[in-house]
DNA sequence: GTGGTCTAGACCACG
DNA sequence: GTGGTCTAGACCACC
């Protein structure tokens, strides 16, 4: 990930961060799914505190860019997914239809793809 | 469902009945989601053999254009679903990242659909 | 701004189109901020004298229904307005505070609907 | 304010501060426009620290909830003053014009109150 | 005076 | 291992 940080920015130090894992998802060199470096190795690299690094991953979460999870670290969350998901609850399927959809979309697509 | 079948049109029934439903999912008259009534329903509606309609389903089905599960009949499959899926399969996602990511996606979206 | 005069209403002129215009707002045709048709204007489509219109247009602004100011027109009072700044003011929040409430409010209300 | 701090609830604790202060708004207790108390003495009145309180209050700020100001401190929003600006700005009323429209609003609401 | 942010370091919860 | 949170203390920016 190329990240830098500017200190002569007047944007603080996790706007930064935030701002250029946006952009890195948005020029599509951090793709749907991706896994984001682990908070303390992000902050290690850039040299900033822990907190700082962890105060961007939150607030991308929660504009839903980011999905996180407790132990499993964080990814760029899917767009296109979430497009078709929303489809779907709009159009009124319950929660198990849809994941038979998903269960069975899946396993038609990893075949294809092996 | 609106179908019609004619006799003297030289394309076997079945495949009437295919291209029929075909014609009725790229409409949007049958959505993504959608279900397609049970095969004995629907060859009674015809009045053709059970097995005719079987057999569209199962094109539709192999064309991926139907999901279709034992005992709970067919429903119109999401090609945007198809994609997204395709999307993070082709970028190496194992199944358990994706099923997580749709977990996740799936419960904030139905959170924002409250 | 459909609005009639009749000269065998009992009711003066000014009158009836102090109500013609209570009756717009009422009815939901003029909305609150909407701008009310300059004076000279109004009289020259109703055949009127000019102060018969800056009469009715007095005596609405001194209903609380029109905001009026000189060089820019009238317009329509906002009831939902004056209800959450009477709340203010009685709350006992100093003039200063109350603008610097609505400029943030407005500042958010305006970025949200970009 | 009376807020308490429960070491046994599962909730985090600026979760709970933000909650709290959440549910005396709701009650009434905290009105529209009232001042809140500065980070720093909240936290010394709960015996927590300063950025605990400081991230309750960035979440309630981010839910549009509390009005934050650098250097003089958090109010209770005013969701009468949002819906009726709101309704002007949606109206296509420019900022200018709503602004005027305020100012007349509160002349005539303060001269009132005398 | 006020809130905003950052750091260093700690402990917890999840998997 | 991962992220989430809290603390103590610092400095900055705004008014």
């Amino acid at each position: 990930m190329f990240l830098s940080i500017d200190t002569h920015d007047p944007r603080s130090i996790y706007q930064q961060v935030a701002d250029g894992i946006k952009a890195l998802i948005a020029r599509g060199e951090l793709a749907e799914g991706a896994a984001l470096p682990p908070v303390r190795q992000l902050a290690a690299d850039l040299g900033v505190n822990l907190n700082t690094i962890a105060t961007a991953y939150r607030e991308l979460q929660r504009e839903g860019l980011l999905t996180v999870k407790h132990g499993s670290g964080a990814m760029v969350a899917s767009r296109t997914l979430r497009k078709a998901l929303t489809e779907l609850v709009l159009a009124g399927l319950p929660k198990s239809k849809i994941l038979r959809l998903v269960m069975d979309e899946l396993r038609m697509v990893m075949k294809g793809a092996r």
